[in-house]
DNA sequence: GACCCTCCGTACGCTACCGGACGCGACGGC
DNA sequence: GCCGTCGCGTCCGGTAGCGTACGGAGGGTC
């Protein structure tokens, strides 16, 4: 069998290197420099490990967390324990908006499922910073805006999608944050992320490893074939990622004005 | 801890009988008084058709609704056309969020589901009238919140409960917002909503009534016994139910706050 | 090297729901 | 009163995913 390589680019900045930039959050890097100058003196480093709550359901948010490389679940917990994410935090996004908008407490567990980097900034100072008119406030709305719609779209994707499907999104976003080929992650963590059991990802994983778009051995996933991975995942991905990167700007334009490429 | 009651009772300004109350609208009236005889005069009565579609997916939202006797569904469409409602907005909301939070264009799709009141406001004014530090702000602040944590809420309901206790709770919250314990509803529309095909509602109805908790026939929906349609019901009517009360002050809790109650 | 524990491949019967379809009764238009 | 349409009850084969379980391979520990 194959042997997985573990770090296949370690050229730039890479988020196991030490040190990572403010900017490699998508949503500080969306901040015009003078912003983001003054709040960087209250953003302070945050390692993210891997299965570690960051945030517990029910307790008051203290911090929001801007994600540099890792990735924070945010799940939805039912009352007999079976659980789902419903969003997932990575560098273009911040985990904790109820602290932005009004609420003290959080109504989700955060998990922070693939380790890597971050900052975090006090909930008391985000709501110092977030002054009436500025960028920093203007940025977040949108943010809570996108989010919104990326939820609505999850719920979609949940009722309608093939576990396979599923599966392939979430590897994909996973990527996205991580930035390497390969990161670790066991069958049974991604099945609790997509509710399902964990021999159903089993399958899905094999079915993609068969396809060779991904390899998969003991808590060890890698990226093989990028393009085909998204070829296997449902639209999902591909709209929610638009709608992210019109919150940081990057197309300009507004979520909704992407629905029309979704080909209706 | 103050008790919320449900009001069934339509002694006086009953939804169908001529001109609503701003106050009708639970959100509306959680405002300060004087605030809300400030925005009173720019709220213009609506009248909600049912099968209407008043917001349209990829369309600029031009006003924010306020239901106060009717029902408006977000949808959530795929590229292959299949849909499910995101969220239903009833008394105790306002559709056209992003109007508020900076997006020019609605994601989804708003239907007016069943027939009745609300008032509109154009969502310029919107913006003029959430000032810093004003009552409405913080409100439609908290409003969002509350919204995050009721799509959450769905998105497990939708992965793990049946659709027996999901198509009670749709009919819940309908109930919740007419206000009367007959309506106009046909398994059809019940089947879009729930993003299921219409015989799987038809099995779920069948099954309701044979308990004689509701009686359909033909487009009409009678809730004939309002304890055990909650008792058949998943936990997700009740958890958001609690949550919208939070935002509107009743129990004068945080959304985080009703999370211990579920029973965890 | 012996042991154990974690992680994963696989298998089996089961259930909820799907897609599609048919027929019947209610209702409205003429 | 007739007929077309609409809404609903029901049925059938098909299937995705469930709950459960078992065994085997990788990797750490002593």
């Amino acid at each position: 069998m194959s042997v997985s390589v573990h770090i296949l680019d370690t050229s730039k900045s890479s988020p196991s290197s030490g040190r990572a930039a403010v900017s490699e959050n998508r949503l500080l890097a969306a901040l015009p420099a003078e912003d983001l100058k003054r709040l960087q003196p209250h953003l302070e480093p945050f390692s993210l490990v891997a299965g570690r709550v960051v945030m517990e359901e029910g307790e008051p948010v203290e911090w929001v967390i801007f994600p540099t490389s890792g990735l924070i679940s945010l799940l939805v917990r039912l009352s007999d324990g079976r659980a789902v994410e419903a969003s997932a935090i990575g560098r273009e996004g911040m985990a904790g908006l109820p602290a932005f908008l009004g609420g003290t407490l959080s109504p989700l567990q955060g998990i922070s499922q693939v380790k890597g980097g971050a900052f975090r900034l006090s909930a008391a100072r985000l709501r110092r910073e977030t002054l009436p008119g500025s960028a920093l406030r203007a940025l977040v709305e949108r943010y809570t805006n996108g989010l919104l719609a990326a939820a609505a779209q999850s719920l979609a994707c949940i009722r309608f999608h093939r576990v396979e499907e599923r599966c392939a999104r979430w590897l994909l976003v996973t990527h996205d944050s991580v930035r390497e080929n390969t990161f670790e992650l066991t069958h049974e963590f991604l099945a609790n992320m997509l509710g399902v059991r964990r021999a159903g990802v089993s399958e899905a994983v094999g079915a993609l490893s068969d396809r060779g778009v991904i390899r998969s051995v003991r808590g060890h996933f890698t990226i093989a074939n990028r393009a085909g991975l998204e070829a296997a995942s449902c639209e999902c991905y591909r709209v929610v990622r638009q709608e992210m990167d019109a919150v940081v700007g990057l197309g300009g334009g507004d979520v909704g004005s992407l629905l029309r490429q979704r080909g209706l």
